[in-house]
DNA sequence: TTATACTGATACTAAATTAGTATCATTTAT
DNA sequence: ATAAATGATACTAATTTAGTATCAGTATAA
């Protein structure tokens, strides 16, 4: 039972470097590299979040994407839809024949509610939110290395793309 | 965002005509026939459902498939996990390799917490449960025709497959 | 004014999952 | 014997998810 499938994950964490740096426009291949995304999967995911507003871009050297609306106005429920559709009862095979049986209904119903109580909490947890836990554990996390949150994705298979031709 | 795939859907409906027949064998083209569910689909679910102890079945004529724990004591959430596995964390892209990086690690934090509650809400919920649901609202439905709480399922593609040679 | 580092748009492929079909052997009631 | 059932299992099709590739255009800066 996936909850995230990658193209969110990799959309949060994505949102979540932009909200370290906010104000200024970081690169694809940046986020791609720091967090291990591959980089053509992510620039799209990144054309998405310019579509629905939540980021903007520039183009040409030194450009990028940049943090459009306020971190504590971004919710992960927002991000999950844009990627995996709604919360509550997206892929319906209800809502078209609505209780054309009695035993799809009851069980139906239960559904929807489990549903609500997801997209409540998906709703409650906002990008800045999520922000201020990651400063807390940088915070913790015995001052070592890294000057970023990165460590990277332990050395998979996932190719960053080092297309500097 | 699917919740439920069709094998968790047919094979709790599945189980809710068992339970309106309890302590019968009940044929899968039986089943199928009143659920509108494909019968050969159907069958590979009843033979899980047999596998995982929910059922039991006899061979040959008026054979078929019948209800083998009480019907309070079997929760949707069980039924979940035998066909899109846990509800925690299966599909875990974190377990393997857990905050390889901290921005994966703050997120997973939170879905591990809004899996649990989906768990525990799964978990509450009994074929007893939606047996009682079922009984009020075929007592409720203005007292028509169906002798079950079939009307099958509204004219679809689905064949039911009609393989009496 | 040209090389370079970017995004926009979009088409494509590959892998995985979900849904559905088919077949043959065996069992059991009549 | 025959019909109605399950057991086991292999197969196909459809859909979704994940990832790759390409080309056009834009901004910067040498």
């Amino acid at each position: 039972m996936k909850v995230l499938t990658k193209n969110t994950d990799y959309a949060i964490r994505a949102l979540l470097v932009l909200g370290t740096h906010e104000g200024e426009y970081v690169s694809a291949r940046q986020i791609s590299q720091q967090q291990g995304i591959p980089y053509q999967f992510l620039r799209r995911i990144l054309q998405e979040l310019n579509k629905n507003g939540l980021t903007t871009s520039r183009e040409g050297a030194h450009g990028g994407v940049r943090l459009e609306k306020n971190p504590d106005a971004i919710r992960v429920r927002d991000v999950i839809e844009i990627f995996q559709g709604k919360v509550e009862l997206s892929e319906c095979m209800f809502r078209k024949q609505i209780c054309a049986n009695r035993a799809s209904c009851v069980l139906r119903h239960e559904i929807m509610r489990i549903e609500e109580i997801v997209s409540r909490e998906f709703g409650q947890i906002t990008l800045g939110k999520l922000l201020t836990d990651l400063t807390k554990l940088n915070a913790t996390a015995t001052m070592e290395h890294t000057d970023e949150f990165e460590i990277i994705n332990s050395g998979s298979h996932e190719k960053t793309d080092s297309n500097h031709r």
